[in-house]
DNA sequence: CCTTGTCCTG
DNA sequence: CAGGACAAGG
């Protein structure tokens, strides 16, 4: 008998105050609404798709994905390997099984959400146009560069009255002062401009292998004087368009299919491990905590060291709803990145490097530096970490591989000028965390991403069979159509799944250990049935979890311990009675939900 | 017929 | 968690 799942409370007769579904609302913290939909223009970017032979096999593209690679891989500063060469890896057998399969019965137009390998072949509405659109662009990439080359070599303006000879000035005047400024006050600056700050930030690293990759052998020394000026401006010039380039590539890949994010993804994995590896000047070593599970409800719940005999059940009275409203507890930054097994499924593996990625917000990566063995931490709590939660999947990445280029470019480079100071530094990543986790909620478009998951299950707690009206009132910035709303109809679907049958697991626990009465079955924070059902729609703990859903969980884990204790499960329906007592024990949600933005301004600030 | 929900599978 | 089959309700 765990002490801990079940608990015994001495007397009962509470019970009748949870059909009381608990009500909040008072509390509305007065979400901002932020005019993000006048930002909502730059969305139809293009994606492109790798596994499209034709890309591949281009000769004249395979040349320059090739630069593209190695200036990838130079990012990455890991001599691994990427394998370029094996991406036709997958000759998924999808073709004799499926054949005898009956008809289909409904024949949705389309998938919205992340397409699946195999059959989502033929569903691209916007799955096609990906390769022509990168091979395009970087042919004009090309041209642009040929043109310049030609344009200054033959020395025919001295003055480009486009960008201004830079001279031995770095190059990057009124834009570097702008970026600088324009974040520091408001971190909501429109994506081209955040776009610009970002490939220009990069050619401070990107600066070595460009010219590396780009230039031709040459001996400055020989050049006379004039002249080396316009090497140099030639040098920022041909920088600025590779790292543009790149980005551009970067941020149309980083757009598609969740297999080319893993791939990227442990090439970036690669290079955070490596970055951390640095020995760091803030070392620290406040972080041998691992924070294990048994500490949670502690750390977010003053009531968890309540005597056992005060049951959360005993007191409905006192807090009419729960009495706090639900927020985003402040997480101290724990979790060092760590390696994802590549056993893991690649949906999972890339949330994690995601969210390990994004704990690294600028914060949490220079207020403690642990240097741990990566391996010694698996997957604990990594989303806990996860602050801009909301910014999707993709520039995140981006963001991450540029922190940490400017942060540990190489042993080498990690002595350079790069870093006038920390704080300095610090700021410039805020804002561009800020910029990037705003601008590529908008990004992601249509479709569903990893934030919406996460506040689908978090509106878990609160109700368990939203209708699909309510859905579309506390998902503002999603573009509901029939696929969209039973995808995230789906997600209930499977939450409750999985919400019954934990409870009902533990319920038969409660049985097989001898317990009575039904009344005695309560869930309290530190059960662990709570542990497990809030490992899964919260991972992070770092919302606080309503007292509403504790007592839902109680009911349900009674009504399914009567239920069998009652034998009642021989009965092939015995469920649907238990599934309708619940389903009308739904609470409000708190307004705050219907933020479009909700968890993301949380963070901000 | 369409939507919603469950079950089962991967 | 997504897909698909299937059933039930409007």
């Amino acid at each position: 008998m765990d002490p801990n799942s079940i608990l015994l409370p001495p007397q009962s007769g509470t019970l009748s105050h949870l059909a009381e579904p608990c009500m909040e609302d008072a509390r509305s913290p007065s979400p901002q609404k932020l005019a993000r939909d006048s930002l909502f223009s730059c969305s139809q970017v293009p994606s492109s798709s790798l596994a499209d032979p034709d890309w591949f096999w281009d000769e004249h593209i395979q040349a320059k994905r090739a630069r593209v690679e190695t200036i990838v891989q130079g990012m990455c500063l890991s001599p691994s390997p990427l394998v370029p060469g094996s991406t036709q890896s997958r000759d998924s057998p999808r073709c004799a099984e499926k054949a005898r399969e009956r008809k289909r019965k409904q024949s949705l137009p389309m998938q919205q959400g992340p397409p699946k390998p195999g059959p989502a072949r033929d569903r691209g509405n916007r799955k096609g146009l990906g390769g022509p659109c990168v091979r395009e662009q970087l042919h004009l990439l090309k041209q642009q560069l040929r043109h310049l080359q030609e344009h200054i070599l033959q020395g025919t303006e001295p003055g480009d009255p486009a960008s201004g000879p830079g001279g031995s000035e770095k190059g990057k005047g009124p834009l570097r002062a702008k970026q600088r400024n324009g974040h520091g006050s408001s971190p909501w600056t429109m994506d081209s401009d955040h776009h610009q700050g970002f490939s220009r930030d990069l050619s401070g690293v990107e600066k070595y292998r460009a010219s590396e990759v780009e230039h031709q052998p040459e001996e400055p020394g020989f050049l006379p004087s004039g002249t080396e000026a316009l090497l140099e401006f030639l040098r920022e010039e041909l920088t600025r368009t590779v790292s543009q380039a790149v980005d551009s590539v970067l941020q149309k890949v980083l757009l598609d299919p969740p297999g080319h994010l893993a791939q990227l993804g442990r090439c970036f994995q690669g290079l955070v491990l490596q970055g951390r590896s640095e020995p760091s000047a803030s070392e620290g070593g406040a972080c041998k905590d691992p924070l294990p599970l048994t500490t949670l409800p502690r750390r977010a719940q003053p009531q968890a060291g309540v005597p056992l005999g005060s049951l959360s059940l005993a007191k409905p009275l006192d807090s009419p709803s729960y009495p706090v409203s639900p927020r985003m507890i402040p997480k101290p930054y724990q979790d060092p990145p760590a390696n994802c097994p590549s056993t893991m499924p690649s949906c999972i593996q890339e949330n994690q490097i995601l969210s390990q990625l994004m704990g690294h917000g600028p914060n949490g990566y220079w207020d403690s530096s642990p240097s741990q063995d990566p391996s010694s931490r698996s997957h604990p709590s990594s989303e806990s970490a996860l602050r801009p939660w909301g910014a999707v999947r993709l520039r995140p990445w981006a963001l991450n591989q540029q922190q940490y280029s400017l942060t540990f470019p190489s042993p080498r480079l990690e002595h350079l000028p790069l870093l006038p100071s920390v704080k300095m530094e610090q700021e410039g990543l805020q804002a561009v965390t800020n910029t990037l986790s705003f601008s590529s909620v908008h990004i992601s478009f249509e479709g569903l991403n990893s934030g919406h998951l996460k506040k689908a299950k978090l509106m878990f707690f609160f109700t368990r069979y939203p209708s699909s009206n309510l859905l579309k009132a506390y998902f503002p910035d999603v573009q509901f159509n029939r696929c969209i709303t039973s995808q995230m109809i789906k997600w209930f679907s499977n939450f409750r799944e999985f919400y019954y049958i934990q409870t009902e697991k533990f319920a038969r626990q409660a049985i097989s250990e001898g317990v009575k009465n039904p009344k005695m079955l309560v869930v309290l924070r530190d059960s662990e049935l709570f542990r497990v059902l809030n490992m899964h729609y919260n991972k992070g703990n770092d919302f606080q979890v309503p007292d509403c859903f504790l007592e839902i969980a109680s009911v349900t884990l009674q009504e399914f311990f009567r239920a069998v204790s009652a034998g009642k499960d021989s009965d092939p329906s015995w469920k649907k009675p238990i599934y309708k007592i619940i389903s009308k024990l739904d609470s409000d949600i708190p307004e705050i939900f219907k933020s479009s933005s909700y968890p993301q301004e949380l963070f901000r600030s």
